[in-house]
DNA sequence: TTAGGGTTAG
């Protein structure tokens, strides 16, 4: 906040009111004794004749005989400034206005800019009528928006008010109440923006495209966008090209793009016909939207009316296409701008780079950057963060990191995002604490935290189970003024449920639902999807009603909850007529939605029908995933159709899907079960041929399968070399063998496996040891 | 027109 120089130094002098002698008389006729004792003055340090009362007519003889920059910055003027009155200063801006307005601007700004003086409201416009006799548009919009950051939204009336009184007669009025709409509606306050409006149309006052412009621009998401357009038509000025690309743009975001479409085929032909900015909202809302074929064929209609694209239409149908995961029709649309004439620009490439982060390829994203280097562009703050999000998401924090210091080696600063980027995937590796302490790094070099970081270590916390300190989080962010969404709701809500109990989570629930503030499909979501899981089928649709009441649009993954829930209780039909609803609700199902189904049926050993359903799935063009063909492979198992699993295996290979360790346990524990260990085994090993983790699931089923097919003594070696590899095991791994041990009626193999067991600090159930002992007494 | 946060299936 600049500070008022009347706030910080007291008055030496009392104000009395001033009487100007006429300022012609004193500027243009010869110099005065008080003007040349003021240039002595500058010599001395005598200030005796800054008495108040002078102080105007001696700044203004001052100005005359030593120039303004000789007196502005000389010893008296710096004494006698602190000493003036607001309304002295006024009355000195007021006055120098009229006899040399660059002397005005001049004593304006020094006192603004060097002793950070707050000028008055009635200064600020006369001022801003120097600035607009000049037309000097910029300034006038500097002065005026520097004067609204200080009034503050709602000062719009008495602004207007102090503008008709004081200067309606002035030259250039005209233009300061324009820029003072304009201004409002740079700085979002659009109710004064339109106070401002609508009180130059009772005066008569005509406001430029630009400031209606601005003002439809702020107002594009809202219906009263309409009548601002309505207005410009009325008013008769004519639009700029910038006008209907706004305007459709903001039907766009209202979701209305066919009124969008019919709005740009109307204004064909017309004298403001659509340029390349309309085409490129066009492209842009259908790209939003995900129909990028709609968006492409907008991109070819350009060429039929004659407009080049530019590289905004490039770039926005590339990253269309990008997040669609057409990569390879994406890089052709890089060639084509190239033959093109428009060159590939740095966002080009960013955006390339994150359609193949998003893809998982950090090579591809790799091959950008250097195609980047090679077209002699350097990579900024943003082609890093997405490098740095790419190798965090794959867990590789390390290299994250590293890419932070090089990125701090050539100069950049790390930004709130890229440090948000770097706290996420430390959280997402458990690193929590690691994350809190770049949080205080951050706040030390001056960068304030935002929503996203918070939300962010809000879930870290809350994902590790402590949900107190991610609530503790929460209100520091909100003390610090941060006003919160659903986002960290959500990771309050998710760490209730898995912390505390269900009623717990479901009291925030309802206080959140009762707030009316949260009116997110996702916080729904996560309860409903508690209910399913929880098989409390009936918690979740009346949840579901809840949400149809209160008019909020479920989404797929609600529905998917809800089908997880029917199969989970078995109500496979109930499930299925969901599934056949979703189109009524204008939802697609997804890969999710089939197979959640798909899973039920094989459970049921309906294999013949989870069939059904992947072919069904197949014919509306959702595809399978890795988690699918796992479900089939699983069906597969179940009919002991191995060589058709294993053949899938392959298959998923051939299409790019990658099979996890999920999918080979499934297969594994199946030939185990078939007896067939060596096979069970070479999965194992192309498991890690192909870089995938075994689980300790992995080797429960593997030990298990040698302690139930095979010779005890082999499965007695491989637990011994997977402990001797330091390879992580469960309680499983350790019950299984000593039940096999106890079955045989070795206790003393069984005993020293169950003291190691001990030994390691796994919790003991009786349910372990009451069968091991019936097993071993058995034996004996 | 480009970078960061939450929910669903095996």
């Amino acid at each position: 906040m600049l500070n008022r120089i009347h706030q910080c130094v007291p008055l030496r002098f009392p104000v009395k009111p001033l009487i100007l002698s006429p300022l012609s008389s004193l500027i243009f006729t010869k110099p005065s004794v008080s003007a040349a004792k003021i240039a002595e003055d500058d010599l001395t340090t005598d200030t005796s004749l800054s008495k108040p009362r002078d102080a105007v007519s001696e700044i203004l003889t001052g100005l005359q005989i030593l120039g303004p920059s000789k007196l502005l910055r000389g010893h008296w003027f710096r004494t006698v400034v602190p000493s003036l009155s607001l309304a002295q200063i006024d009355q000195i801006i007021h006055s120098l206005r009229l006899e040399n307005a660059d002397y005005a601007l001049l004593f304006f700004d020094l006192l603004k800019n060097e002793y950070g003086f707050r000028h008055s409201r009635a200064s600020t416009f006369v001022i801003a009528h120097v600035f607009a006799g000049k037309r000097r548009l910029k300034d006038l919009r500097s002065v005026l928006q520097q004067m609204l950051q200080d009034e503050g939204s709602g000062s719009a009336p008495s602004l207007c008010e102090l503008l008709w009184n004081s200067f309606k007669d002035w030259d250039s009025n005209g233009v300061v109440w324009d820029m003072l709409a304009f201004a409002y509606s740079r700085f979002e306050m659009v109710h004064d923006a339109l106070f401002v409006l609508a009180k130059m149309k009772d005066l008569n006052v005509r406001a430029s495209i630009l400031t209606y412009n601005s003002l439809l621009y702020n107002l594009r998401h809202t219906d009263i966008m309409w009548d601002v357009y309505n207005a410009i038509k009325a008013s008769g000025i004519p639009q700029s090209e910038y006008t209907n690309s706004i305007f459709i743009d903001g039907l766009c975001k209202q979701s209305l793009i066919q009124e969008a479409v019919a709005f740009l085929r109307e204004t064909e032909g017309k004298e403001s016909r659509p340029c390349v900015v309309s085409f490129n909202t066009l492209i842009s809302g259908f790209c939003k939207m995900g129909f990028v074929d709609v968006a492409k064929s907008f991109f070819c209609m350009m060429f039929k009316h004659g407009l080049l694209p530019d590289a905004y239409s490039y770039n926005t149908l590339i990253h269309g296409l990008c997040v669609a995961g057409s990569m390879e029709e994406a890089l052709d649309f890089m060639n084509d701008m190239e033959e093109h004439g428009v060159e590939p620009d740095v966002v080009t490439f960013n955006i390339l780079a994150k359609g193949f982060r998003l893809l998982g390829l950090m090579s591809g994203a790799w091959k950008i950057i250097h195609k980047m280097l090679h077209n002699g562009l350097n990579p900024d703050i943003l082609t890093y963060t997405i490098l740095i999000c790419g190798y965090c998401l794959t867990g590789n924090v390390e290299e994250g990191f590293k890419l932070r210091e090089e990125m701090l080696s050539r100069g950049f600063h790390l930004n709130i995002t890229s440090y948000s980027v770097l706290l996420s995937s430390l959280c997402k590796s458990g690193r929590v604490n690691e994350a809190l302490s770049l949080l205080c790094e951050m706040e030390t070099i001056g960068l304030k935290p935002d929503l996203v970081t918070y939300s962010t270590l809000i879930h870290g916390l809350c994902k590790q189970g402590e949900v107190q300190r991610g609530i503790e989080l929460y209100k520091q962010m909100c003390s610090k003024g941060i006003h919160p969404n659903s986002f960290p709701h959500s990771a309050i809500l998710l760490g209730l449920l898995e912390k505390g109990t269900t009623l717990e989570a479901r009291m925030y629930f309802d206080t959140l639902a009762k707030s009316g503030l949260m009116e997110d499909i996702v916080l729904y979501n996560i309860m409903i999807d508690r209910y399913a899981k929880l098989g409390k089928i009936g918690e979740a649709v009346q949840l579901y009603k809840q949400i149809i009441e209160k008019g909020i649009a479920p989404s797929i993954v609600t529905v998917n909850s809800l089908i997880y829930g029917f199969c989970k209780t078995r109500k496979l039909a109930e499930a299925g007529r969901w599934l056949d609803a979703i189109g009524a609700y204008g939802l697609e199902p997804s890969s999710v939605t089939y197979t959640t189904l798909m899973n039920a049926f094989c459970e049921e050993g309906n294999i013949h029908a989870m069939f059904e359903l992947l072919q069904e799935m197949e014919s509306r063009a959702v595809e399978p995933t890795h988690v699918t063909y796992t479900v089939v492979i699983k069906g597969l198992c179940k009919q002991w159709k191995l060589l058709k699993a294993v053949q899938l295996l392959e298959d998923m290979y051939a299409k790019g899907l990658y099979p996890d360790e999920m999918t080979y346990n499934t297969i594994i524990q199946c030939f185990c079960k078939a007896q067939n260990l060596k096979k069970a085994f070479q999965l194992h090993n192309e498991m890690l041929l192909h870089n995938i983790q075994p689980s300790p699931v992995t080797y429960n089923v593997l030990i298990n399968g040698v302690c139930v097919y095979g010779d005890l003594k082999d499965a007695d070696r491989l637990f011994s070399s997977l402990l001797d590899q330091d390879i992580r095991l469960t309680k499983v791994a350790y019950t299984t063998l000593i039940k096999a041990h106890s079955a045989k009626g070795d206790v003393d193999k069984a005993v020293f496996l169950f003291g190691q067991m001990v030994e390691k600090g796994f919790e003991i159930s009786i349910e372990i040891i009451v069968p091991s002992l019936i097993d071993c007494a058995k034996g004996v």
